[in-house]
DNA sequence: CCTTGTAACCGCCACG
DNA sequence: ATCGTGGCGGTTACAA
């Protein structure tokens, strides 16, 4: 099967390399030819990556179209405010057209949504440029958190070196959980890595509302997290019902008063939590109370748990 | 794991 | 009539 990375000049090395030596790996553990991995090219010759290595391609965009089985486009820094000419998108689309699948690599998702072949897809990026993604391609079905994602043909992964967890998964496919498995440890990674993207994102950015009722209670809340901050509670603050209260912060910050508050509460539960304060402390300090509010809080935001959270992030591991 | 109480949310409608 | 407001009831998600 043939493997194509797309790369254009300034992408991330990684974003090629981290699927290529996957799919080498298969074939060092199997000692079969299963993959044929190619990196492809807009430009002639060398390419140079954002890092300043340069790698050289097996084939160009403009040399004979050959058929492929899994097309992946890379992203890198800058990628996503490239523009693709006609001659890429002709390129892109007739050879995904021919290929069992098809995707992207970080922000490579940029790329692909430019051809139209993500429209009506589920797909996702680099947590730092999702929103963007999202905002320019409404007809995507974006999902900020994923490591990865595969729909129908379409697969996608998260920024960098999720693009190994991807190549990982499409390989679980094609040779089966065993195979995959070997491969993982042979590279010393996970096969299933825990948590979603999120976890490794900026906090939130804090959207200011015009109504300076609701900005002064967003202010408060923020620095009252271990108190009570139910609707009714935060509605007597801002001298409203609860359900205008509730109506009138939907529409000023774009997301509800409960959806707020978790938002901030994790926040500096995330904060808290690379500290030694204990768990306890933690939950009490940042508002849920209990470490059982604190896990599940934990599992839905960030797709994992307190204890993980903290060995991954925390000091003196 | 299941059961049960409760809070949040939202559509609907009425009021001024 | 339009707009901002607030009460009610149903549904859902979650904490105990």
């Amino acid at each position: 099967m043939r493997v194509a990375i797309l790369a254009f000049p300034g992408c991330q090395i990684l974003d090629v390399i981290g699927p290529l030596e996957v799919f080498a790996e298969v074939n060092r553990q199997t000692g079969r030819d299963i993959y044929q991995v190619e990196i492809v090219s807009n430009v002639a010759g060398q390419l140079l990556g954002c890092s300043g290595i340069s790698l050289v391609p097996t084939r160009a965009i403009h040399d004979p179209i050959v058929k492929v089985d899994t097309l992946l486009v890379a992203g890198g820094p800058d990628i996503q405010s490239r523009l693709i000419t006609t001659g890429e998108n002709r390129w892109i689309v007739e050879t995904a057209a021919d290929a069992r699948r098809y995707g992207s690599i970080c922000s490579g998702a940029f790329i692909m949504a430019q051809t139209g072949l993500l429209s009506g897809r589920r797909v996702t990026t680099h947590w730092s440029k999702a929103e963007n993604l999202a905002q320019r391609y409404p007809d995507i079905i974006l999902e900020p958190d994923a490591i990865f994602i595969c729909d129908g043909p379409v697969c996608t992964s998260a920024g960098v070196t999720a693009g190994i967890d991807l190549a990982l998964a499409l390989v679980e496919d094609d040779c089966g959980r065993d195979v995959a498995l070997k491969t993982a440890r042979e590279l010393v990674v996970n096969l299933k890595r825990t948590g979603g993207q999120s976890q490794f994102g900026n906090d939130a950015s804090v959207k200011v509302a015009s109504s300076p009722v609701i900005a002064a209670v967003c202010t408060w809340l923020s620095e009252h997290l271990d108190g009570d901050l139910s609707m009714e509670a935060l509605a007597t603050r801002a001298q409203m019902s609860a359900r205008n209260f509730s109506r009138i912060f939907l529409k000023e910050i774009g997301v509800t008063p409960h959806d707020f508050v978790e938002t901030k509460r994790i926040e500096l539960a995330r904060k808290l939590i690379t500290t030694d304060v204990s768990l306890q402390t933690v939950a009490e300090q940042s508002g849920f109370g209990t470490i059982a509010n604190l896990r599940r809080a934990f599992a839905r935001r960030l797709m994992t748990t307190p204890r993980i959270y903290r060995d991954n992030f925390g000091k003196g591991k």
